[in-house]
DNA sequence: CGGGATCCTAGGGGATACTG
DNA sequence: CAGTATCCCCTAGGATCCCG
């Protein structure tokens, strides 16, 4: 489905919207695709603001998309992992421009930014 | 809270959020970008399944975010025109990436899609 | 024709407390 | 630590009717 077709049909795009729809699911796969795998609270940390028991739903929904990862290592205290997976990549790379976009427009100032910042580490 | 150089925040995102998780709002950017100007009823043709309050809604809240813009004409009946701001393709723009992933990743036929489809004329 | 005005409902999501 | 388990609220958005 090149880019010269001239019919383009929004009925797949639905599915996406749904998913990035949900409050915190693009900032997730951000987070996520910053850094190579994180661990539960450190998400929270990033994510300052969610309530864990929205982001244990949202990175459910992500894992049944298949754009998140989860390997729990059974240990005490317990350690579970979270990353993306290839097609997880793939989104994050797909909305990177709305990201940038987003910034430009805005014209956003870093001093007016609460901790809840991130890392952007070289992505192309 | 600057701890590096290239940060990436995702403050400003939220708003683009807010806006694009609206169920509707990403199809109706896309639908406006794919034609010059479009009528009330025609936009409620192309997304087969809106209702007009909704739509009424959703296109009120991209007016005021400033992506689309509207003219009426004093007629009887009335006629009412909407279109995409320069910000509204700015954003048709920045959401196409993800629009063209979508369909190459749901490997889409279009013999499967249903009557709401759209036409892409040369854009780029 | 292009909506406004109402009413209504599912469910997303916050707060908080608890547990293996 | 990484979640569950509740409770509760709010609002997006569908349905329906009406109007200038």
């Amino acid at each position: 489905m090149s880019r010269d077709s001239n019919r383009l049909c929004l009925c797949p795009m639905q599915g996406v919207i749904d998913t990035i729809s949900k409050k915190w699911a693009l900032l997730i796969i951000h987070v996520l695709g910053n850094k190579p795998r994180l661990r539960f609270n450190e998400i929270m940390k990033e994510l300052e603001g969610i309530s864990p028991k929205t982001l244990t739903d949202t990175l459910a929904v992500l894992q049944k998309e298949g754009f998140v990862g989860r390997e729990a290592f059974s240990e005490i205290p317990p350690r579970v992992e979270y990353y993306l997976t290839d097609d997880g990549k793939e989104l994050w790379d797909a909305i990177l421009p709305l990201l940038e976009w987003t910034m430009k427009r805005e014209n956003f100032s870093q001093d007016l930014c609460p901790s809840h910042c991130f890392k952007k580490p070289g992505h192309h």
